[in-house]
DNA sequence: CTTTGGCACTCTCGATGGGAGAGTGCCAAT
DNA sequence: ATTGGCACTCTCCCATCGAGAGTGCCAAAG
């Protein structure tokens, strides 16, 4: 399984081997009764409430034990234990019962995607409102876009009102359009018709010279292009400017109310820097390299991030789409103390959907 | 002023006229005080703070009478006073000292606005976070868009790759597009080559039927047409779809983390119930109603919201665009204890900012 | 050698109870 | 009409104090 990998790679000691089978069902009821009631679980209330045929002192021992590993911890003495990240990645590796998704569940989401349109924004703000109330967590979806946007084909279209129309199509597939600015188009080329087949050789001319570039790349060529005839070079501009933004990730999140309602975050100021986070648009790309390894759902919990903000949360994520020309990554934001067995294979179950939806897509049109 | 009008529209009682003018500077000090500290404001620190002539005592019987008034309100006894969603009105209305933007501020805006492209979502963004930065509340901006999208005309262009992209031009001026799905048509079109004429005759054909209509309207007419060929009918299909799509509105947020750290909203369970409806898309929409007798700044004040989420907070806000064909709003949120002589200059600004943005695109496009 | 019951100890949490401080309301004097 | 004085009323902060839950350790029992 794709996780076990993880911590390894992570470099994350791992003491799993070592553990007794005691041990793992105390660590284990100890991190499923902690994210049920958020309240530091003692060995008498375990016993109680997981049936475990020993004596709270024996339990006690173990939680000891398991403390010395790093496992658990003590907020002060003489309350409960609470799973370190350390316990929550061991009990994500190997003590979680990760089921897949109800049929229902699948088909009921399966449903919603097919009323809306692979192309359009409400796809991803769908994915993020699916993840967000499944998991009942904060979501995240990227676009699924080549990180940089390679020029496929460049096409000027006369529409019926007079103006022009720039459609760009991107290497990855992707489409963006604009209308061009007439009296700017007037302005740089004064007197002209501005008859199509002037823009149709303009466009010929650049779709030679561009062709498989990113945007800084075009804009570097362009430049260098010794005499860009007046003409080309408002076209040339718009095109960049076009290209550009679409570099620029829009990111969809839904679901931070369900952070809000975690009692780690009551207290408002808590949830500060994790929406400064979230907003910022390249915080789901910075995890491009860590799952660039393999292509599962990827976890991390506390402070394995080395984003500062996101010591008290943590991240399950994926990616979708395909990695060499357009990849988007999908997640779920949560307290530590977060639902894995729900997250991990909600995530799972969106990111393979997605995939297969956007090949499919890929399938028909190439 | 537009402002002035709207108290009465509103049905407010309007006790302005009644007050002497020590009750005018001793309400719009308790209110100025109270929006800096947040702290219910007591006669002795009003009168050291704000330099009154007047003893404490004579404060206090001011302060009694603006109660009686229901202008201002005790948290409880020997507790200072606090203004209430009345008084704040009043001040609002005649109380407040309200400047225009410094021209520094305003030159900084246009600058940024002349960075980002008109049609791009970049440019509702900045919008959102120029707002949410300038007041330092939450701020949401909707697109200009005609509430009901109508038809414009329809284009299908053939493009290098082979595929077909079907372009919509909207009424009030937007424009969509999407690629066509070949194998689709090809199911639709057994056997046909899929030659530009024949796409060009179903185009004219659907731009002759469709001309000036909203998207169910679109759909409506579509489905009388007799005997809609198959070929037309996938075109067909995907226009509804798309003008569907286009009608959605995304909104622009920006900012919820100043809400977050006013004191009112320390406790992050306040804050849920307002990002709920700042998720709602149509919350701004609701507004629309009210703003259309006049079109400038608009102010909700607390309980006066119809919303019960928003009894807390206050609106301003204001439209933008031409209101026949494309009508954006724009506004910020923040609580009652907002600053507003600084909140309504900068939503008026950036109203008119974008109006004129707007109108010059329409200008050169047309 | 593991498990268990017992026991002393520790720490949090909630309730209780004063001051201290800020503010009010009222009244009599100016 | 305005003001100073004064008694009164709240909140807020702090300290105190059991109750409760949990731990750690130890000696006894499997």
């Amino acid at each position: 399984m794709a996780e076990e990998r993880n911590a390894r790679q992570r470099g994350a000691p791992d003491p799993a081997v070592e553990l007794t089978d005691r041990q793992r069902s105390v660590l284990r009821a100890v991190v499923e009764d902690y994210v049920l009631t958020a309240v530091p679980v003692g060995s008498k209330a375990l016993v109680n409430r997981y049936g475990l045929r020993v004596s709270p002192a024996t339990v006690r021992s173990a939680m000891a034990e398991l403390e010395a590993l790093g496992l658990l911890s003590h907020p002060h003495t003489s309350a409960g234990r609470v799973p370190s990240d350390l316990g929550y990645r061991l009990y994500v590796e190997s003590l979680m019962r990760e089921a897949e998704l109800d049929t229902t569940d699948r088909l009921t989401i399966r449903h919603q995607f097919s009323q809306v349109q692979l192309t359009s924004n409400d796809w991803l703000r769908l994915a993020a409102s699916v993840l967000a109330g499944s998991t009942r967590s904060a979501s995240v979806v990227t676009p699924a876009r080549s990180r940089r946007a390679r020029f496929g084909h460049l096409q000027i279209v006369a529409l019926a009102d007079g103006s022009r129309l720039l459609v760009l199509v991107l290497g990855d597939g992707n489409i963006t359009q604009r209308r061009l600015d007439r009296s700017a188009l007037e302005r740089a080329v004064p007197g002209d018709a501005l008859d199509q087949s002037a823009l149709d050789a303009t466009a010929g001319m650049l779709n030679g010279e561009l062709a498989g570039l990113s945007a800084p790349q075009m804009r570097r060529r362009l430049s260098k292009l010794p005499t860009l005839p007046a003409r080309i070079g408002e076209v040339a501009a718009t095109l960049v400017e076009e290209a550009d933004s679409v570099v620029v990730e829009e990111v969809f999140t839904d679901g931070i109310v369900h952070v809000l309602e975690q009692p780690e975050f009551a207290e408002g100021s808590k949830l500060r820097p994790i929406l400064e986070v979230l907003q910022r648009s390249d915080f789901l790309e910075q995890l491009v390299p860590v799952l660039t390894r393999h292509g599962g759902v990827h976890v991390i919990i506390g402070r394995e991030n080395t984003n500062d903000a996101m010591h008290e949360v943590s991240l399950v994520f994926a990616p979708y789409g395909a990695p060499d020309r357009a990849l988007g990554l999908l997640g779920v934001l949560g307290p530590t103390r977060m639902r894995y067995p729900r997250a991990i294979p909600t995530v799972r179950y969106l990111s393979t959907l997605m995939n297969e939806l956007i090949n499919s897509e890929y399938g028909e049109a190439q």
